[in-house]
DNA sequence: TACATTTAGTTGTTATAGCAACTATTGGAA
DNA sequence: TTCCAATAGTTGCTATAACAACTAAATGTA
C-alpha cells in the first residue's frame, strides 16, 4: 500500500484539531481560561450544581481530567466544589460570582470562534462532515 | 445565538481525534510505540538521517516535542541521535537495527488503521472532508 | 447488622502540545 | 577579525488526556 503521511486522514484531522484549539486558546487567554476548562464553565453557565462525574460523562472525559480542571477553576476563583449532602463522595460544582460574571464575556467569544471556524462552509457541507466523522468514530469503536 | 456544546463542530472534531488516537495507541502499544512517536519512525523508515528540526517542520510540531520524543525513542533503542559534522548544533536521527526492523511490523498496522478509519467512506466523501477541514484551518490562520 | 461490591474522587505516571528562556554554535556584517 | 544576529536544541512550565491503583463512602445481600 505504502501510504505517505499526507494520505492519513487521521493526521490531517489531528492537525486541524490542534490549530482550532490553539486559536481558541489565544482568544480565551485574556480571561485566564484554558479551552477545556472553558467547556466545564459553559456547562455551568447553563446550569450549575453538577457533580464532577456528571460533567465527565457530559464531556466524555476521564474523571481524573475533570477533577484536575475543576481544582484549577476553583483555584482561580471561578467555582466552588461542594460535597453533596446525600452522597458525601460527590463534589458538586457551583459558580462563584466571578465565575458567573465571566460567562457574559466569554460566551460571545466562544460563539464568535465557532462562526469563524465555519466561515464559508455551507450547512450541507458541515452536516456531511459531521456524518463522516461520526462514521469514523463508529469505525474505531467496538 | 446560544450554541449548545453539541453545535460546536470543533468539539466534535476534537472528540473524533481523541477516539482515533486512542484506537491507534492501543494497536501500537505492543510495540512500545506511542502514536506521535510512530510518526517520527514512519519518516525515518522512509529515509533516516533527518535533523530534529527537519522532522519538526515535516510534522508541523514544536521542536521541543520532537526533541523529547526523539530522546524517548533513543532510550528505547529505536534510533540514535548523531551530531552533524558540519553543523554541530544539529542532531541527525538514524535508525538502529531494532528500529529499522520495527518498521516491517508496524507499517502494516498503520495502514490497517487507516483503512479501518475510512471503512465505508467513499473517496469523494473523504476528499470533501479534507476540503472542509482545510477551509477551517485557513479560517483560523492569519 | 456485617461484609462484599460498587461508586466518586484523588494521586501518580506517561504521552502529547507549545511557550519562554536558556546554551551552544554558526553565519553575517562592520 | 570581531561582534551581533540567527539557528538548533534543551530545560522548565502549564494544559490536556487517560490509565492504574488507591481512599472513602454508599449500596446490596446474606
Amino acid at each position: 500500500m505504502d501510504l505517505r503521511l499526507e494520505d492519513y486522514i487521521s493526521i490531517f484531522l489531528h492537525e486541524t484539531d490542534l490549530m482550532l484549539t490553539s486559536f481558541i486558546k489565544e482568544k480565551l487567554a485574556p480571561y485566564n481560561l484554558a479551552p477545556e476548562q472553558n467547556l466545564i464553565m459553559m456547562i455551568l453557565w447553563e446550569q450549575d450544581g453538577y457533580t464532577q462525574n456528571e460533567i465527565a460523562a457530559r464531556l466524555k472525559k476521564d474523571k481524573t481530567n475533570i477533577a484536575r480542571m475543576a481544582a484549577s477553576l476553583a483555584d482561580k476563583g471561578f467555582l466552588e466544589r461542594v460535597p453533596d449532602d446525600l452522597d458525601r463522595r460527590s463534589l458538586r460544582l457551583y459558580l462563584t460570582e466571578e465565575g458567573s460574571e465571566l460567562g457574559e464575556k466569554v460566551t460571545p467569544i466562544a460563539e464568535e470562534f465557532h462562526h469563524a471556524v465555519v466561515q464559508g462552509i455551507s450547512e450541507e457541507e458541515l452536516q456531511m462532515v459531521r456524518t463522516v466523522l461520526k462514521k469514523m468514530q463508529q469505525n474505531v469503536s467496538k
